[in-house]
DNA sequence: TTGTAGGCGTTATCAC
DNA sequence: GTGATAACGCCTACAA
């Protein structure tokens, strides 16, 4: 149906080869010739098989990401990042949600063939040995956003840091009784922002001089609805928290409808900060810290296609965006 | 470096038409024979080149998706629809976002070539007479999703309807002063959505005997700041109304802002719709008019994989989707 | 049941 | 400067 390259040559009465010449615009070709090549290509509506000129090259011109929980807000706002970076080249992207375990392993084992994609982001994927392995053999060039495996180039945040800012942040306010309400690591896709996180809130109460108790610790399935019954059960504690640091908006939204069903009202009684700065944060009003979640797929992309064009780097490139504290109006001074 | 079919053909001691017989699984051959094969395939971690298989075949086993502004959340809803259905079969999903005509033009273009995907989604976009021509020259089966060109098969909602019931809504409640904001028709994508929840709400309040005047029609660049400024303004009347029907989400947030901005209570003494029922409506407490985003991607991708295997049907199928009132806390009855 | 060989549309390497 | 021709990796008649 569609013309080939071979149409355009018999139109322009050509070779394949001199056809082939112009369309990758090489230098050694009559000028007229060219022309009348050209013309060809307009006359037929002509445009090349990526399929062909791919299997012919060994390049896919297209780049895979992979992604678990393609659901969750901050996953969306990175691929937001990644779709317009690579936009502005001209490079396919072809997205892999992944749920299960299963299928990461099969999605991934696909693209390592290399004669799928030229490049891959791995999104919030901490890969195991055995898909290491596989990813070094295939020398796929391969970057990791918001994942901390060192053999790999990758754009990862300071978790520990970040959760730090938001302690400081509600000790400058005058808190001294401060809970943190994180994510249970999941089995399958073990996603170690939350616990980092948990650090870093511990570490920095420490040196403050104060302690994280356990009664102060909850952990719970990631989401909104848990999140809420788990304020619930820790505002009703005979000695109640004055500010909480949530392991994710999504939980601090949860924590809020919490503090509302008890009737604690935020921030008078109680201080709640997120993390990340979706979307949603704003709307709400929500004390956050804000990570650079479309910044790190522009990176992630950058650092790929670098990788792509030159070869792998000697080391791998750690890229670290900045995290900060946005405050809004649900922290304030602890109550008298 | 990867191992071809060849390399398994050798290892296992047949052809590499045997090898092909067993990579499709074809019944014709012999169960011994297969076992050596699949454990030749197993030892050289082989899997086929989806390029070379598609060159062959002619199919590319992946469908594109274009989306024009992928930042606004009500596309990405329609994505994760579209994802999660492909994520059951074994087609690969290829995003092209696209935010200037020629870049849309350009990648309808390609993918009408029919050698990049098997399928093509369009979402948001209205197809000029150009696009329909090539994209029916080409015979590469598209749907559209979110617009309402006959001639494609599609999914859409009856946005008319769907205003008139957020009318309705408002009339049960006792309203009489009701006002629309909307979007201003983009030059580029003509968006015509925010013009038919227009007319939606123009004609529901004729048929209750009702007028929709110019002074209580404001209509403005897309966008959450803007509809708070014009919320603003619609509140300063002399007269302003006592209920606001938003054309998205957004912009019922921004009015909602609008309103404060003004010391206007809401609900008290103005009640807001909005439409779409994105997430954030829920985390508001918006009121709003539901429209089934999730599904429309699911649905779009069974309208295009039938057509992928069936070929075109005989006439395009329209999908309508259905609309319903989801009331949350912004609207109430006018104030005395 | 299995092997052989031509073809899918392009690029690249030769000669000429 | 241009034209043959052999790859690229797979599928599929057609033979055997």
């Amino acid at each position: 149906m569609a013309a080939t390259i071979r149409d355009v040559a018999r139109l322009a009465g050509v070779s394949r080869g001199t056809v082939s010449r112009v369309l990758n615009n090489q230098p050694r070709v009559d000028p007229e010739t060219r022309v009348r090549v050209l013309q060809a290509i307009a006359d037929l509506d002509f445009s090349p098989s990526a399929l062909a000129r791919g299997l012919s090259i060994g390049r896919t011109h297209s780049i895979g990401v992979v992604v678990p929980f393609i659901t969750r807000p901050s996953v969306v706002e990175r691929l937001r990042g990644i779709e317009g970076a690579l936009s502005t080249t001209d490079y396919d992207l072809v997205v892999f949600n992944v749920e299960t375990p299963q299928r990461r392993d099969s999605v991934i084992r696909d693209l390592t063939r290399g004669e799928r994609v030229d490049g891959m982001l791995l999104v919030g994927l901490e890969p195991d040995e055995a898909m290491v392995e596989a990813i070094q053999r295939s020398r796929l060039p391969t970057v990791l956003v918001d994942a901390h495996d060192a053999r790999f180039s990758r754009v990862v945040i300071d978790d520990v840091a970040g959760a730090g800012l938001a302690v400081k942040h509600l000790l400058g306010l005058g808190h001294q009784r401060i809970a943190f309400l994180g994510d249970l690591p999941q089995v399958a896709f073990s996603y170690p922002a939350s616990k980092l996180r948990h650090r870093g809130v511990r570490r920095a109460l420490r040196a403050a001089g104060l302690d994280l108790p356990d009664a102060y610790t909850v952990i719970g399935d990631p989401g909104r609805s848990r999140a809420r019954e788990l304020t619930r059960a820790l505002l009703t504690r005979s000695t109640p928290p004055t500010a909480l640091i949530c392991a994710s908006d999504l939980q601090a939204v949860g924590a809020r409808e919490g503090a509302r069903d008890v009737e604690i009202d935020v921030p008078t009684d109680l201080s709640i900060v997120g993390f990340d700065d979706l979307d949603i944060a704003g709307y709400l009003g929500l004390t956050t810290v804000r990570q650079p979640l479309f910044e790190s797929g522009v990176a992630g992309v950058r650092l790929l296609l670098e990788q792509v064009a030159d070869g792998p780097p000697a080391r791998p490139v750690r890229t670290v965006l900045e995290v900060d504290v946005v405050a809004r109006t649900t922290t304030g001074p602890p109550p008298a």
